[in-house]
DNA sequence: TTCCTAAATGATACACTATCTCATATGTCA
DNA sequence: TGACATATGAGATAGTGTATCATTTAGGAA
């Protein structure tokens, strides 16, 4: 696990430099910290979290870094941006996660994972139709987790 | 289609003062310019875009209302909030829209909307198991629309 | 290695969405 | 109508995310 977990941060490593090299643009110092710390983060997180992450570390990285390596790793597809409803941005990185939906409660915003199923795939015909090139695709469930209905006493 | 369409509207505007009466809250001016706004809206709208209509108009109703009204329908069930990967806060109004779904294009940020499959119901199972309510679901999907797939020259 | 240039960065200010506060206005019920 | 709780507006404020621009740095050329 943890020799696959290496190797799997290597290949993503691997595919930063790539579209660094292909793109014209350098391998900098704050490229590094942010691709460092966004492999370390688990499940999802907000812009904000990791530039905080950052700062409260000290790195030597300043917050609008941390907003501008997020969208090159997001465009090198290390990671991909997870949409939810509130006011931040959601990231998750790519590598080690087999594709998952989410279900969030609408009382304490808490987050259940479930995996991807290929029944999924009855949307892509209607979409390529249309000459749509799908990158991806993500399932949002919105309700109420046990532990609320718990305590609302339903 | 508009004999419907006012019917619904009226449907919607039952359940909203039936969730008001409910909930001890009363039937002000503000709530009614915002719910009368709201179902005139097409597709979804972004709470300040709603916001903004309202003060464009000179409405009698303010930017704070506006945003207090839409979580009351909110909560009624009036309107759901659509997530997408942006910092604002998408709505739309459930009268009259079959369940859908979007596909959102990640270079120009236009919407595609195609209606809602039962192929979806394969995941309640495992909600449900864990005592998940669930209240609703959406599934995203992202990627290039044909029209930006030409201007990049792909 | 050193120099040169374009890209990257940080400090700062700023834009924008959304929310909070609190004094005032208004709806509801007796 | 009077009393009081709820709703509202004006304005301040919080928080995320961007733009600007002077300075620093990466990386290739000499």
């Amino acid at each position: 696990m943890s020799k696959v977990n290496t190797q799997m941060i290597d290949e993503e490593r691997a595919k930063f430099l790539r579209y660094l090299t292909k793109a014209g643009r350098r391998v900098s110092h704050g490229r590094e910290i942010v691709f460092d710390q966004v492999m370390r983060a688990h499940g999802h997180f907000t812009a904000e979290e990791l530039a905080r992450g950052c700062l409260e570390k000290k790195l030597k990285v300043s917050r609008p870094t941390v907003y501008r390596v997020l969208y090159d790793l997001l465009e090198a597809g290390v990671i991909r941006e997870t949409a939810f409803g509130d006011k931040h941005r959601h990231f998750e990185h790519v590598y080690d996660e087999k594709p998952h939906h989410h279900a969030q409660c609408i009382r304490c915003h808490r987050f259940i994972e479930f995996p991807d199923r290929k029944e999924d795939e009855v949307y892509h015909p209607y979409l390529e139709k249309q000459g749509f090139k799908i990158l991806g695709h993500e399932m949002h469930f919105y309700g109420v987790c046990r532990k609320c209905q718990d305590k609302e006493g339903l």
